[in-house]
DNA sequence: GCTACATGGTTGACATGTCATCCAACGGTG
DNA sequence: CACCGTTGGATGACATGTCAACCATGTAGC
């Protein structure tokens, strides 16, 4: 396939540099968050993402799907992992009226007092390790840079490889 | 435990906006480029990123923890990763003669022909998804900030909770 | 009102990652 | 040399993620 016309360009010092750090930071740092919240709190950080979500939503509650998208996860990740965090107790699944193939998720109180008691800590720790680290000009460059990236994924989900035939 | 004194102080919207935009973006980023790789293929990132580091040692060849070190990862996680890459017949591994604790991973002929197919390609797809996105300054500015954060990670390895007492 | 396809969600088999533990070989120290 | 803490590495049990079906509903087209 189209590796085709031209030489598959490199990347350069400085293209190789900016890529390799940021997948190596990434690595590192959520290790490291994952580590300090499993230890102070016995929640993991996906754990914690979904309460996030879930304790920003109105009543608690969201549809499985939007929660998939926030998230950016697969729709069977998500389903296990609901199925994990509902036997722990701290969200419940509740079926959808409007919609009956469909599923609501709700935080239960325990999950609600489980990331109260977490998020100062982690917060703390994001702080500690990256965002204090940042100016605010790199912040802000930070964020530019994700968002388009995540606008050209976005771009192309539900249509196959790009190189398509 | 410490929480301790002062108000947790939480993110700002620019440090939110920061912080979760590059936590999506690296999440769907690295899922893309996991399943282009192995639908073109049939390595996965991990698989790659080995055969990029062993391949660029001399005679390819790395003792496992220098690996481990380069790439940030655990060592059981490596040994499991490594015991299939094996199976595969994409690397071997071989005593080491000067410590015998030790072992060499090699790559194989087989090893090679796999990350030279694969590269190409890959590359490609980093540059259109990332790389080629973002300015020389951008570019600059996320080696920066990762290479700092990395050395905070380093600097704190084995000495306990940072809080310590 | 069918047929047909899209959507929301679950499941099971399998790939992968983590933690705790173990072991053997090093490297000092006395 | 005997002791003892450290290091390089492997392993097993378990947590988590992915892929590929599958099912039940919804939504069009005609």
């Amino acid at each position: 396939m189209g590796v085709g016309a031209g030489s598959p360009r490199w990347l350069d010092d400085r293209e190789q540099r900016a890529w390799s750090s940021l997948q190596l930071m990434h690595l590192r740092l959520d290790a490291a968050l994952a580590r300090q919240l499993l230890r102070d709190s016995g929640l993991s950080l996906q754990d914690y993402v979904v309460l996030v979500a879930l304790t920003g939503a109105p009543e608690g509650r969201m549809r499985a799907f939007e929660l998939g998208r926030l998230l950016g996860w697969e729709k069977s990740r998500l389903s296990h992992h609901l199925t994990r965090m509902a036997q722990r107790g701290l969200v419940a699944r509740e079926l959808c009226e409007v919609d009956r193939r469909g599923a609501w998720v709700v935080v239960t109180p325990e999950g609600r007092r489980a990331i109260e008691a977490a998020a100062p800590g982690h917060v703390a720790e994001v702080r500690r390790l990256f965002v204090d680290r940042l100016s605010p000009r790199e912040l802000d460059t930070i964020a530019a840079v994700a968002e388009r990236v995540l606008a050209v994924l976005d771009a192309e989900e539900g249509k196959g490889a790009p190189p398509g035939p």
